[in-house]
Formats: C-alpha cells, sequence, structure tokens
DNA sequence: CCCTTAAATGCAACAATGTTGCATTTGCGG
DNA sequence: CCGCAAATGCAACATTGTTGCATTTAAGGG
C-alpha cells in the first residue's frame, strides 16, 4: 500500500469509542463516513434498506453519544447527522440551507470568530448559517 | 401623548399585507409581537387556546408569505416564529441555541458579513448560530 | 470452542409535529 | 344589507421521533 490516507476501519472507530461492533452500526458508520454531506434519516433509512427504522434512530443517538456523529437541524427542523472525523474535515465550514430541498452545503469560506457569551452560557458548537435557495430549486422554481 | 414609539397597531399590519383582519389573525400577531422570543408552535397554542391546531399552522404559515413574520428550526428541530418589527428591531443578531430546553436568546454581539456565494444560490437569511448549553440548564444539569 | 450475559436489534405501539380535504362561518367590498 | 371569496374549525392523515418488550448477537471467561 502506497501513501493512500490511512484513515481507521469503521470498527476500529466503534471500539475505541467502546461501543459494540455490529453489522447495522458498520453499516451506518460506513454511509455516514461515505456521504459528503450531513445526512437525514429518512436519507439514511432509504439507503439502508437492511436495518429498522427504530435501531437506525438509536444508532445514531449511539454515535452522538460517543461522539462519532453530529446531529444538528436543517432548514426544514429535520436532523442530520454527520460522522464526526469527516466533520472535523469540514470543520469550521460555513453552511448554507436550501430551505426548498432541505439539502446543506459547505461553503469554502472561513467562519468568523464566536463572539463572547453571557455569564454560565456553554458554547458547544458555532455555525455560521446561511438560508435561501440552491441554484437547482432556484432553476426548478422558474 | 409624549414621545413614545408609535407603532403600527396588529390590524393596520395585517391590512398593509393585505390579508383579511380577524380575531384570530390578531391574537396570534399581537402574541408574536408582545414575545420576547421566537415562539414555537406549542407555546402559541398553549397561549392562545381559544385557536384551533390547524388555524394556527395556517395563520403562521399566512404570516411567513406575507412577510409578518419569519420562521426558523430550533435546535431540537421545532419552528420557531417571530414578528418580522420585533426581529427588525433585532435584526442582524447573533443567536445561541440551547440543545437541551431548546430556547433561542439573542447576543449583542454584532453579526459578521455574509460570504460569496456560488453562481445561482440565492441567499434569504444569514444568520450566526451558536449551540449549546444556556446558563439555566448548565446549572440544572450539576 | 462453547457458554453466559449484557448489549443490541427488531417489532409493535405510541407521541409529537405538521398537512390535507371539506363543510361552515366571517370579513369586507359592492 | 348581500354575496362571495377567504378564513376558520374539525376530522383524518402523514411524517418524524420515542418507548416497551421479546429475541438475537457480540465479546469475554471457562
Amino acid at each position: 500500500m502506497g501513501k493512500e490516507t490511512l484513515s481507521p476501519t469503521s470498527a476500529a472507530l466503534l471500539r475505541a469509542a467502546g461501543i459494540k461492533v455490529t453489522q447495522p452500526r458498520l453499516a451506518v458508520l460506513d454511509a455516514l463516513r461515505a456521504a459528503a454531506r450531513p445526512m437525514s434519516h429518512a436519507e439514511l433509512e432509504a439507503l439502508l434498506v437492511e436495518i429498522d427504522r427504530v435501531t437506525l434512530y438509536r444508532i445514531l443517538d449511539a454515535f452522538v453519544r460517543h461522539g462519532l456523529a453530529s446531529k444538528a437541524a436543517d432548514a426544514r427542523g429535520v436532523f442530520r447527522f454527520a460522522a464526526r472525523d469527516a466533520q472535523r474535515e469540514h470543520g469550521g465550514h460555513v453552511h448554507f440551507r436550501c430551505e426548498t430541498c432541505g439539502g446543506v452545503f459547505c461553503l469554502s469560506a472561513p467562519p468568523p470568530a464566536p463572539p463572547r457569551l453571557p455569564r454560565g452560557f456553554l458554547l458547544a458548537e458555532a455555525e455560521f448559517d446561511l438560508r435561501g435557495t440552491c441554484a437547482q430549486c432556484a432553476k426548478a422554481r422558474r
């Protein structure tokens, strides 16, 4: 093997997170890591038809609890999940959320610095969030 | 009367927007304008018990369509609505969304300038969005 | 290699949030 | 005051997320 970035296997990530390595979890983690964008539950469900709806919810939940994935609501109020290593790569990006199709796009602009918070507030994540219509939906609308 | 800011009545706002002035709409618009923070459908429903659930959805929808209110999902994926004049006053604020209680807080920091968008993308709104735990929830957690 | 056990899964039922169709009521212009 | 389009209220449905419980499976110890 040459100089490919040797990324850990999904199984190794699960083990490192201290949770059981199961077929469904491997499939979900692989799907999340392969995805270019944060995925909704519905998208993952369509992709991984062999996995039960509820199990998928619980797997995603477990990933978030154990730091393997992040979870955030998109412009339509639907949760989207991203593998954490994939996200780190995209870390600090600016997001554009299409109000029509609900899609999330990562822009290449640098994110602004977060401001000071009031006393007692704990910052988990800062996101510069643009909302509007993506090119595809804008074209389709006419 | 002295120097109070003379704000238009809710009825005048409805007329200006070109939609019928009805009791339910007045109640909802008054509630939105009186609210210090963006309100969820559930909160408004609890506040305005005399209004039908579906009617409330449709009223909020009409307000958004006619520019009287804005609509955005909070950290828990629930839509929150704000009267547009109230929002204009708070325009360009930075928002902090508590991941525990779902509350939205307006910070006084200036918002950053939006970056350039890819071709074809239409920007409707830009928001600097901080997520984490608010002071109250952080205290309660311990 | 098998056994045990706790964890994970799958299924069914439920809860919350948002939407649609339709009959009735109401604002508002003539 | 009348008529009509718009708005409302109700019932039913759709989607998204949650809970309880019986069954299966991963992982560690004989």
